[in-house]
DNA sequence: CCCCCCGAGACG
DNA sequence: GTCTCGGGGGGC
C-alpha cells in the first residue's frame, strides 16, 4: 500500500507542487529524488495529499518517489512555513525557492573553524538612554513575537545595546540571529561579539565556500545549544534552533533586497521569521527607511520605537558645512585642484597639520567618468552589451570599463574615430581625487578604499588596520568607507558627488541621499568635539541639507511622508513591478502594451484599488543585449495587488524570446 | 525528400 | 530548468 504526497519540485514554473506516491513513509520537509518527465529532479515533501488532490489526477499518471536524498538536510517545519509564505508573497516557485536557498549538498564537507567566544565581562557601562532601551526590549524577550526599532544617531552605541540583548538571549538558553547588509562590516562585529559571548559565533557571507555553508547549515540543524549567527541577507534562511531574537542592523540598506531570482527583502523576511518562531525582532539604523519609520510610529502596541540621541564618546555632533561649488566669477575658478573646492582643501591642510586624519567620500570609482576626443568629440561607450553607457576610465590599470556590467577594454592611445592623440577626461572618481591629493600633499600618505582597491577580506582588514594605526593620512573612498566604521582620529570628512543622487528621478532619491549624507557624516568626530563634515554641492538649497547633521531628524521624515502620501508611494501604497525582457524590441513593446491594457481593464473591473502605470522602458533600457520594459502596479490593498498579479500569471500565454519577472516591493520604479 | 533548427508545451 | 515533439524552411 503506497501513500500519496505533495512535493515541491525544483523547477521554475509557479505551480511547482506535484503529486507522487511512495512505498516508504515520508515526512514533511524530507528531501527526495523524483522522476520529472524523462529526467530526475529533487523535491521537498510538503505532506500527504488530500483526497481531492489525488482525485483531480489520473491515478496511473502519478509516479513514484525514487529515494530520500542521502545525507540531505530535511527542511524544518518553521523553515517550510517561511518558504511557503515567501513563495506566495513574491509569486515565485516554491520548489525553486527552497533549492535556491539551501546549500549545495556536499559528500565530504570541509571542516570549518568555529569562532568560540571568550565571554569576557563587558568593560563599558551603558548610558541612561541605552539602559532604558535595553530594559524595555529585554522585558519583551519572553513575550513571543514583538517588534522593536532603535533609531540611533551614528556613534550612539547601538552595537552595545545589541550585544547586551544578545547576551541576555543566550543566557536564557536561546540563539540569536544578527543580519547586516554587507560583508565589510562583518570582521569588526564578529570580533566584538565573540569577545563577550561564551558561545559559538557563526559568520555567513558571500566570501565563504559552498562547503562551509553546508557545514554551518548542518551544525545548526543538529545542535540546539545557543549560538550567535551573523550574516548577510541569505543567512536569514539558516535553520537556527531555539531562536530567541532576530536583529536587523542598518535596516534601511538596499542590499537586503535580492534582485535576481526570488526578489525577497531579508529585512522583511526577518520579521516573518520572528513571527513564525514566536520571538522578538529588533531593527536598527541611524537613518530608518521611511517605510519603517512610518510603520513603527503608529499606535500598535506590539511595535516599539526608540531613539538614541546621544553620542557615546563625544558630546557634540560633527558640524555640517555645505559648500556651494557653483562658480560665480573667474576668481573662484580653481581648475588645478578640481574637483576639490578651495574651502575643502584649506581645511584638509589644517587637519593634517594637527596630525589628524581625513576621509574624502566619493560615490564614483576610477579616474574619470568618461573620456572624449578633443578633435572630433568621440566618446567611448559600451557597444558590447548595447547599454551605450559611457565607459569609466581607470588610469592605473589603463582600462575603460562599464559600471553596469563586466565589460572592459584597454584604453587606446588615439581616438579610434579620427586618430587624434588628445583624449580628455570628463568627470572624476576616487582614483582621480587620490592622485590629486597625492600631488598636493606629497609628504602625506594618501590611500584609497573602494571596490577597485579592495577585493577580499584580507585587503580590507589590512587597510583598515593601517588607517587606524595612522599609517595613512587621507583615505579616499566610496560607500565602503561610509558604513559602520569607527575611526578615532578622523574629525574631517569631505563629501563629493552627492548631486548625482539628488537629481535621480525616483521617489526614494531624497531618502537615499539623506541616508548617505548621515552615514558619511557619522565617520567624523566620533571621539572629538571638533568634528566637521564638508558637503560639496551645486544644489546648496536642496531641502535635505536642512536636515542632515542630526538636527530635525524627525522633521525630515515628516516632510518625506507628506510627499509620499501626495504621490501615492510606499508606505501609502504597496508597489510591484512586472519586467519584460527580450532581444527583440518591437515584439517586446507589442507584448507589454497588450498586457498593460489587459491589466488596466481587469483592475478597473475587479481590483479597482490597483493603479497600473506604464509600460515604459527601464532607465537602462538595453543591457547584455536585452531590452527591458516594465509595468508598475500600486495599491493600498495588498490582497487586490496580489490577486491582480495572480490573474496576470494565470492568463499570460508564455511567448518565446520574452522573459517575464515579477518584483514585489521593488526598489527601482518607473 | 530528408534533416535540422527553433518554438511550444509538458513535467504528477 | 530540461527534454521532446513537430512544423517549417532550406539543402541536396
Amino acid at each position: 500500500m503506497s501513500d500519496y504526497y505533495q512535493i515541491a519540485v525544483n523547477f521554475p514554473k509557479k505551480e511547482s507542487i506535484l503529486t507522487y506516491k511512495s512505498d516508504f513513509t515520508l515526512l514533511s520537509g524530507d528531501m527526495v529524488e523524483v522522476p520529472l518527465g524523462r529526467r530526475k529532479s529533487q523535491g521537498i515533501v510538503l505532506g500527504q495529499s488530500t483526497g481531492d488532490q489525488i482525485g483531480a489526477l489520473d491515478k496511473d499518471k502519478i509516479k513514484s518517489v525514487d529515494s530520500r536524498v542521502k545525507g540531505s538536510l530535511a527542511v524544518g517545519e518553521n523553515e517550510l512555513e517561511l518558504y511557503k509564505w515567501m513563495s506566495k508573497y513574491y509569486h515565485y516557485s516554491l520548489g525553486k525557492l527552497i533549492f535556491d536557498c539551501l546549500p549545495k549538498m556536499m559528500k565530504r564537507p570541509k571542516k570549518i573553524e568555529f569562532n568560540l567566544g571568550k565571554k569576557k565581562e563587558l568593560p563599558f557601562s551603558l548610558n541612561d538612554e541605552q539602559i532604558e532601551v535595553v530594559t524595555s526590549i529585554s522585558n519583551d524577550l519572553k513575550n513571543g513575537f514583538n517588534r522593536h526599532y532603535i533609531h540611533g544617531v551614528t556613534g550612539s552605541g547601538k552595537s552595545i545595546v545589541f550585544l547586551q540583548l544578545i547576551k541576555e538571549v543566550i543566557d536564557s538558553g536561546k540563539s540569536a540571529q544578527f543580519l547586516l547588509p554587507e560583508i565589510n562590516l562583518t570582521p569588526q562585529f564578529t570580533n566584538m561579539f565573540s569577545e563577550y559571548l561564551g558561545v559559538k559565533v557563526y559568520s555567513y557571507h558571500s566570501a565563504i565556500t559552498p562547503s562551509e555553508k553546508y557545514t554551518i547549515w548542518k551544525a545548526l540543524k543538529e545542535s540546539d545549544e545557543p549560538v550567535l549567527v551573523m550574516g548577510v541577507r541569505s543567512s536569514i534562511f539558516l535553520p537556527i534552533q531555539n531562536l530567541g531574537l532576530v536583529i536587523v542592523d542598518e535596516e534601511h540598506d538596499s542590499s537586503f533586497k535580492q534582485n535576481d531570482r526570488c526578489t525577497y527583502n531579508a529585512r522583511d523576511i526577518a520579521v516573518k521569521k520572528a513571527q513564525i518562531n514566536n520571538c522578538t525582532v529588533l531593527m536598527g539604523s541611524a537613518t530608518p527607511s521611511v517605510e519603517n519609520f512610518f510603520s513603527f510610529n503608529d499606535d500598535d502596541p506590539s511595535k516599539k520605537y526608540y531613539q538614541l540621541t546621544k553620542r557615546a564618546a563625544s558630546s557634540n555632533f560633527a558640524k555640517i558645512e555645505i559648500v556651494d561649488t557653483k562658480i560665480k566669477n573667474d576668481k573662484e575658478l580653481a581648475e588645478d585642484i578640481w574637483p576639490l573646492h578651495p574651502k575643502s582643501l584649506e581645511q584638509i591642510q589644517e587637519r593634517l597639520d594637527k596630525g589628524e586624519q581625513v576621509i574624502v567620500f566619493i560615490n564614483k570609482l576610477g579616474y574619470s567618468s568618461y573620456i572624449q576626443c578633443r578633435s572630433c568629440g568621440y566618446q567611448f561607450v559600451n557597444e558590447n552589451c548595447g547599454c551605450e553607457n559611457n565607459l569609466r576610465f581607470f588610469k592605473a590599470k589603463n582600462i575603460l570599463s562599464c559600471s553596469h556590467c563586466e565589460y572592459k577594454v584597454k584604453k587606446p592611445d588615439q581616438c579610434p574615430h579620427c586618430g587624434n592623440l588628445t583624449l580628455i577626461n570628463k568627470g572624476y572618481g576616487t582614483e582621480k581625487v587620490q592622485t590629486l591629493l597625492s600631488s598636493l600633499f606629497p609628504n602625506n600618505k594618501i590611500d584609497r578604499f573602494d571596490r577597485d582597491e579592495i577585493k577580499n577580506m584580507k585587503e580590507l582588514t589590512t587597510k583598515l588596520d593601517d588607517f587606524n594605526a595612522g599609517k595613512i593620512d587621507v583615505l579616499v573612498g566610496t560607500q565602503m568607507i561610509a558604513k559602520g566604521h569607527n575611526f578615532k582620529n578622523v574629525n574631517l570628512v569631505v563629501m563629493l558627488g552627492i548631486d548625482s543622487m539628488l537629481n535621480y528621478a525616483d521617489f526614494r532619491a531624497s531618502e537615499k541621499a539623506y541616508a548617505l549624507c548621515e552615514q558619511v557624516a557619522g565617520r567624523s568626530g566620533r571621539y572629538s568635539d571638533t568634528g566637521k563634515v564638508i558637503i560639496q554641492t551645486m544644489n546648496p538649497d536642496h531641502p535635505i541639507f536642512e536636515y542632515v547633521g542630526s538636527k530635525n531628524i524627525e522633521e525630515f521624515y515628516k516632510e518625506e511622508i507628506k510627499l509620499r502620501q501626495f504621490c501615492y508611494c510606499p508606505p501609502f501604497s504597496k508597489l510591484a513591478m512586472i519586467y519584460f525582457s527580450s532581444r527583440f524590441r518591437d515584439k517586446l513593446i507589442g507584448v507589454i502594451s497588450d498586457v498593460s491594457r489587459k491589466l488596466q481593464s481587469v483592475s478597473m473591473e475587479y481590483f479597482d484599488s490597483v493603479k497600473v502605470y506604464g509600460p515604459a522602458p527601464l532607465m537602462i533600457e538595453k543591457k547584455a543585449n536585452q531590452f527591458t520594459w516594465a509595468i508598475m502596479l500600486k495599491s493600498d490593498d495588498l490582497n487586490q495587488l496580489h490577486n491582480l498579479i495572480s490573474s496576470f500569471e494565470d492568463n499570460y500565454q508564455v511567448i518565446s524570446g520574452i522573459n517575464v519577472k515579477v518584483d514585489i516591493d521593488a526598489q527601482t520604479t518607473l
